[in-house]
RNA sequence: GGAGGGAUUCCCGAGUGGCCAAAGGGAGCAGACUGUAAAUCUGCCGGCUCCGCCUUCGAUGGUUCGAAUCCAUCUCCCUCCA
C-alpha cells in the first residue's frame, strides 16, 4: 500500500545539509522547510483558519490529549472529523499527547502498557496506551499521527534516558501496528535525551520499523543551544532522505534557522502564538517587547519590511495601546504577525535552498539577529 | 445654624499608640515564555551615599520614651436634622 505522506526532494543543499522538498499528504503539498502553527485546541489561537491562509499556513497542528478531554475525539469525529469541525481544509498534524504526560508531570504515571493521568481540566483518571492515542488520532482524522512516545527531561540520567527511548521504540511499534486509515500517515518520534548514541539508537530502531516520517522529540527542553544543534547533527543522519524529519516544539527563528541548516524539514512551536499574546513580536533584529514604555509613541510598523495584516495598516503604538487596554484585537495582530514572520524566513529559506545560496541568507540573518543564548 | 461621618503612599482601600515606608487590589515599569493546564507567570513599585538613614498617612500645634493611630484648632468633602 503506498504511504499516504510521502516526501520528495526537490533541492539539497550543497554547503549545509538544509534541503528543500515537499511533503505530500492527500490534502495536498506542504512545501517545505515548514513552521506549522500550533491549534491545540482544534483552534490557532485568536486566528481564523483565513486568516491562517492568508499569512501562508500549509499545515497545522492540533493535539490528542487535549481534544481527547474536550471535547472528545467521538464528538470531533461525529463533526465529520477535525478539519471539518475546524473549518480548515488543508493538512493538519496531532500530537499524540506524549508531550503531556512530559509536562503534566505530576499528574500521571507511565507503566509500561501505557500512561494513567489525571484530566487537568477536572482530576478525572484517564489511560493513554499507543493503541488507545492511535484509536483517538484516527477518529481525528489528521493527515499525520504521531506516534504515542515518552519524552525525557533535561537532566534525566543515561539509564532512564534509555528506559524511556526502549519503551517509546515498543509504543511506536504498537501504534503501527493497530493503525489503519489510509488518508492518515504515522510518524515516529526519536528520543534519547542529551546521548548522542542514544539518539542513534532510537533513530535505528525506528527508522527500521518503516514510518511515513521522523520527529525528533525531547530537545528544546532546557538544553543549551548548541547542544541542541549537536544532537541534531548527531540525529539526522541517520534518518532515510526521502523521509520528512520534523523537530518537534522548536520555533525561535534562530534555532529554524539553525534547525534548517542541519536538514529539518518541519517544525511546530507555541513560542510565536504565546509570545505574541504576552506582549512581544519577531523582529529581524531579534524580539521586541511591543508592550514597553519606548513604542508608546512609535507610530512605525512592527517591522517596516514585513507584508502582513499587522505591519501593513497599524503602529507600535497602536498595538501597543490594545495590548495594554486588553483589546483582543492587540494579541490578535501580534499573533498575526509573529506566525507570518516565521512563516515567510521559512518561505525565504525555501527560497534561498532552491537558489543555491542558502548559506549566504543563514549569515544575513545572523548579521542582524541578536539573541542573548546563542 | 445643629448632629454625625470622613480625609492614608499614582488610584481604590486596610490599618485606630511601638511588630508601619504602612495589608490587599488596580494602574505603572521590567523580565520570562520553544510537540500550549499560559490573553499566563515572576519581580519592582517614597527617597538616598540602600544590611542603615531621611521624608510620608489633609494642615498646624500638642500629649507620649514612641503617633497614620490620642487631644486641640483649622481646611475641605459626605450624610442627616432645621
Amino acid at each position: 500500500m503506498e504511504m499516504p505522506i510521502y516526501y520528495t526532494l526537490d533541492k539539497q543543499d550543497e554547503r549545509t545539509r538544509a534541503r528543500a522538498g515537499i511533503l505530500h499528504t492527500t490534502r495536498g503539498e506542504v512545501k517545505t522547510p515548514v513552521f506549522m502553527p500550533v491549534g491545540t485546541q482544534a483552534t490557532v489561537k485568536t486566528m481564523t483558519p483565513e486568516e491562517l491562509k492568508e499569512i501562508g499556513a500549509q499545515i497545522i497542528l492540533s493535539n490528542t490529549y487535549h481534544l481527547y478531554l474536550r471535547p472528545g475525539h467521538d464528538l470531533v469525529a461525529e463533526a465529520g472529523g477535525l478539519h471539518n469541525f475546524m473549518h480548515w481544509d488543508k493538512p493538519i498534524l496531532t500530537d499524540s499527547g506524549g508531550f503531556q504526560v512530559f509536562s503534566l508531570n505530576d499528574l500521571r504515571k507511565v507503566q509500561e502498557d501505557g500512561v494513567t493521568f489525571r484530566s487537568h481540566i477536572d482530576g478525572s483518571y484517564h489511560k493513554f496506551t499507543p493503541e488507545k492515542v492511535m484509536e483517538i488520532e484516527m477518529a481525528l482524522g489528521s493527515d499525520i499521527a504521531m506516534a504515542f512516545d515518552q519524552c525525557s527531561a533535561y537532566g534525566d540520567s543515561r539509564q532512564d534516558i534509555e528506559k524511556a527511548l526502549r519503551r517509546t521504540t515498543r509504543w511506536a511499534q504498537r501504534c503501527k501496528e493497530t493503525h489503519h486509515h489510509d488518508r492518515q500517515g504515522v510518524f515516529g518520534i526519536i528520543q534519547g535525551g542529551m546521548e548522542p548514541e542514544l539518539r542513534e539508537l532510537s533513530a535505528k530502531e525506528l527508522v527500521a520499523m518503516d514510518f511515513c516520517g521522523y520527529g525528533i522529540g525531547g530537545l528544546s527542553v532546557g538544553e543549551p543551544k548548541p547542544l541542541m544543534y549537536q544532537l541534531l547533527e548527531h540525529t539526522i543522519p541517520f534518518i532515510p532522505e526521502e523521509k520528512p524529519r520534523y523537530l518537534m516544539g522548536v520555533g525561535s527563528p534562530d534555532c529554524l534557522v539553525e534547525g534548517v541548516a542541519r536538514g529539518v524539514d518541519m517544525f511546530d512551536c507555541v513560542l510565536p502564538t504565546r509570545v505574541a499574546r504576552n506582549g512581544t513580536v519577531f523582529v529581524p533584529t531579534g524580539k521586541l517587547v511591543i508592550r514597553n514604555a519606548q513604542y508608546a509613541r512609535d507610530f512605525r510598523p512592527i517591522d517596516e519590511h514585513c507584508d502582513c495584516y499587522a505591519c501593513r495598516n497599524y503602529s507600535r503604538a497602536y498595538i501597543r495601546h490594545l495590548l495594554k487596554a486588553d483589546e483582543v484585537l492587540g494579541i490578535r495582530l501580534t499573533t498575526i504577525h509573529n506566525l507570518r514572520h516565521l512563516i515567510r524566513l521559512m518561505e525565504e529559506m525555501r527560497t534561498a535552498i532552491l537558489g543555491g545560496y542558502f548559506q549566504d541568507y543563514r549569515q544575513e540573518f545572523w548579521a542582524h539577529y541578536q539573541c542573548d543564548d546563542k
